[in-house]
DNA sequence: GGGTTATGCGCAAACGTTTGCACATGTATC
DNA sequence: GATACATGTGCAAACGTTTGCGCATAACCC
């Protein structure tokens, strides 16, 4: 209700000023004298007066407002990325409306809905990964077309034109290889994660160059798919690793590294010294386990940071054109689940 | 900037009608002719019209958000609480807008600042732990004599009349006791948490409860105080054990049970076989250890659910005084860390 | 056919700001 | 002492809604 909320007419009434000499004066606006300024500045703090914000933004036509739509509030990389946005975005002074959609396409369009008509000016989305759904994107681009900037990250779609930041998921692969070969691993395979995901794709993608830099031939068919049922999963896995006699795994994430960990420890296989593993995007679970998981750290932070950034840039330059595709780079974090060099071969 | 966005009055003008027919014909008014109210859902549709939020909130006095204070993002507790609440909120058609202080108390009240100032009509407040602030506690004493009600969790405050929701952290440290006493546990010592929050201190109570009905006496000073500087702490913690000859820990967080787990792993210490260790909160780490961590489970997105539902119901009933302390209860979750009944003594 | 009632819609004010313009002083210029 | 200019302030419109009140028209009653 905000009962006895003082508006400017109050302030007015008080001093005996209009209500456009104290707007101005709360603005410093020069044509003020200072010692009316003073004096508006003295009792507006007194009374606690603060701008009715809707007021301001219906005259303005301006919200304040920055949307940012999420799968999940509880994935560590997530809250990371949201941490980073709301840094940049309240340095800037703009409110963060959050949103999350579960990977479900038809709640990221109702989100995506929500924000525009809360009027925000403009969006940081990373969409439902099943998204082949035009709708979404027909309403991304009538976004940005209205002057609404939209900038996506962490997955990349090839579909609609806008600014993205992602993490450089290929050469993240590549140093991971990289790492396993040189520490004696020959038959390498990868585990795959959801196959809609343009994050899955790259990081095989740098997998299979991984191994064509390495000189290591024929091991572009030991993939494992990605099953959402992980109990089927772990059953199946175990004799695609079996059968392939593989020695070292690259895997989509932390998560899959953790159990196909557990998978292994089960049945009483050496990490690393039969099998070696690393995940994919440095989790807090991965250094929870024994071995601690080795993995390809992601800027998590850095990519919400960015994307604000770029996002107001766009909002700063409303007229142009530009666009950014901003690939950030991965660290390799060893830790227990990998050999030291000194044990290769 | 939302260019080209429809008004009322460019869809009065199409339908040559006047706005406030349009206004009326929207909320579905009675007094409008069907037939009209159909042509105008027809052509509102058709050109995406929404309303705007700021020149119905300036009408109404109303903004339709709700405040969230957490002190992060990233621990999973809160990402839980979060989701609770965001569930609650856009249920009922309202826009949630979250800030983080980082346990800092200065932080926190700007933070209300801002909720207040984007005039939010209730807040959901976990304060800063090291909040002695009577500042801040003005502020929400203000605050909800001016008819936004606040509702606090997971940290209770005796100087602040409002309501709360809480975990049964007392009741959870007993049964946790209990658990230890009837698995063979003699000698239990509380590795404590920080020292200002109202959860460390119920859950050492419980401590001390659990002690005395179980008729275990001379524990009482068995409590080994909480340090930030953590490898301070494991330098000390050692001793701690080995001199009170003990036998079952109980840990204000699961983070402290995963620490003092690796300290005894590294001194080859059995887990659970000499030492049973119980954490707190259920955090997804007490799942990735080995031993996994038993823990007393608290009820993160409920308790998110609840506060949300405690400020809604103060809403709609914004004179009554009344006010709730609800205490949600705990689930013992067994894993690995503790012994089982069969092994006791 | 005069009076009442029901139906469907419009006028205009209000919400709290900001801001272009105008106005009233005071001061400097010739 | 008239002209110009600077300084400080106020008037009123505008932003897009909602809503109390009032006004037509039509339908009904007796």
């Amino acid at each position: 209700m905000h009962k006895n909320r003082a508006r400017i007419k109050d302030l007015a009434e008080e001093l005996g000023l209009s209500t456009s000499t104290i707007s101005r004066a709360l603005t410093n606006d020069k044509r003020i004298s200072e010692r009316v300024r003073n004096e508006v500045a003295i009792l507006a703090k007194s009374w606690g007066y603060t701008r009715n914000p809707f007021a301001v933004n219906l005259h303005q036509n301006k919200s304040n407002h920055i949307g940012l739509i999420l799968p999940e509030f509880t994935h560590h990389f997530f809250s990371l990325v949201l941490k980073g946005v709301d840094k940049v975005v309240s340095e800037k002074g703009y409110n963060l409306i959050v949103n999350t959609h579960n990977d479900d396409h038809k709640k990221e369009l109702k989100a995506a809905h929500a924000l525009n008509s809360l009027m925000v000016e403009g969006m940081i989305v990373c969409y439902a990964s099943n998204n082949e759904d035009n709708e979404g994107f027909k309403f991304y681009k009538d976004s940005m077309q209205s002057g609404v900037p939209v900038v996506f990250f962490d997955r990349l779609c090839e579909d609609i034109k806008a600014s993205y930041v992602i993490t450089d998921d290929f050469n993240g692969a590549i140093s991971a290889i990289d790492h396993l070969v040189k520490t004696g691993c020959r038959k390498i395979g990868y585990l795959c994660g959801p196959d809609d995901l343009s994050t899955n794709f790259n990081r095989e993608m740098g997998f299979r160059e991984g191994l064509r830099k390495n000189g290591i031939t024929g091991n572009e068919y030991l993939k494992f798919s990605w099953d959402k049922d992980t109990a089927r999963w772990k059953a199946t896995c175990v004799s695609f690793l079996r059968d392939n006699n593989i020695d070292g795994i690259l895997c989509f994430s932390d998560y899959i590294a953790y159990d196909v960990l557990c998978l292994l420890q089960d049945l009483n296989i050496q990490v690393p010294d039969q099998i070696s593993i690393i995940g994919f995007a440095g989790e807090p679970i991965s250094t929870f386990t024994r071995p601690r998981i080795s993995t390809v750290t992601q800027p998590a932070e850095l990519i919400g940071k960015r994307a604000a950034e770029i996002l107001f840039s766009h909002l700063e330059n409303i007229d142009s054109q530009t666009i950014y595709t901003e690939v950030l780079p991965t660290e390799l974090t060893l830790r227990d689940s990998t050999r030291t060099f000194g044990m290769a071969l």
